[in-house]
DNA sequence: TCTACATATGTTTAATTGTTCATATGTATA
DNA sequence: TATACATATGAACAATTAAACATATGTAGA
């Protein structure tokens, strides 16, 4: 316990559940729970302003949260893979508790 | 989407997720992932001041992430529930790649 | 009740960070 | 290449917060 492997891996921990740690974040993420959205739809319909939309995904595409696909002008942005779902839903369930 | 029932779980949800979103917290957190533990053997263990831990201790009192009990002078602190260890082990999954 | 030990809490400070505003980059089309 | 649209990025500011220090509360035993 307490090893200097676990250390890292711990810190590292912190750090992802540091991203999910914001509302902002976490209703982007929520946001793109069905399907892809691009920068423009996510601010829309959340009413953030464009930049701090893309300042977010900036976060979430460094934490390896996010994946995209640019198109013409638009740039698609959706969850990376089924473990961020998972992190989200198990959270769900201890808040609606 | 973006309902204002959302809202507020989304909101509580990126709350709960701050919890764990400190390093020193996931730390206390893990080191209590096998068994109870006192206060003063969290931070001995880790090597943090007694009164950081007890500052941490109570964050994560309120968030329900652990239960404590009293016995003599000493107050032991577990996890609350296999939630939360689920939480880590899922957050541990998602870091380990 | 006095002392020692264990834990909790209040306050201050330093560091982190989300948002805003301004501007730059990238892409498509006339 | 000039213009418009979409997104990204840089810098400054305000708000949040973890840690440190001092002190208070709680408990057991002499």
């Amino acid at each position: 316990m307490a090893a200097e492997h676990d250390d890292k891996i711990l810190y590292d921990l912190a750090e992802l559940f540091k991203v999910f740690g914001d509302s902002t974040r976490i209703k982007i993420l929520y946001s793109m729970f069905e399907n892809e959205l691009c920068v423009n739809d996510i601010a829309k319909l959340l009413n953030l302003s464009q930049s701090s939309v893309s300042h977010q995904l900036r976060i979430l595409k460094t934490s390896k949260l996010v994946k995209f696909r640019r198109e013409g002008k638009s740039v698609y942005y959706s969850l990376d893979d089924e473990h961020v779902r998972a992190i989200i839903s198990m959270g769900m369930e201890h808040v609606e508790e």
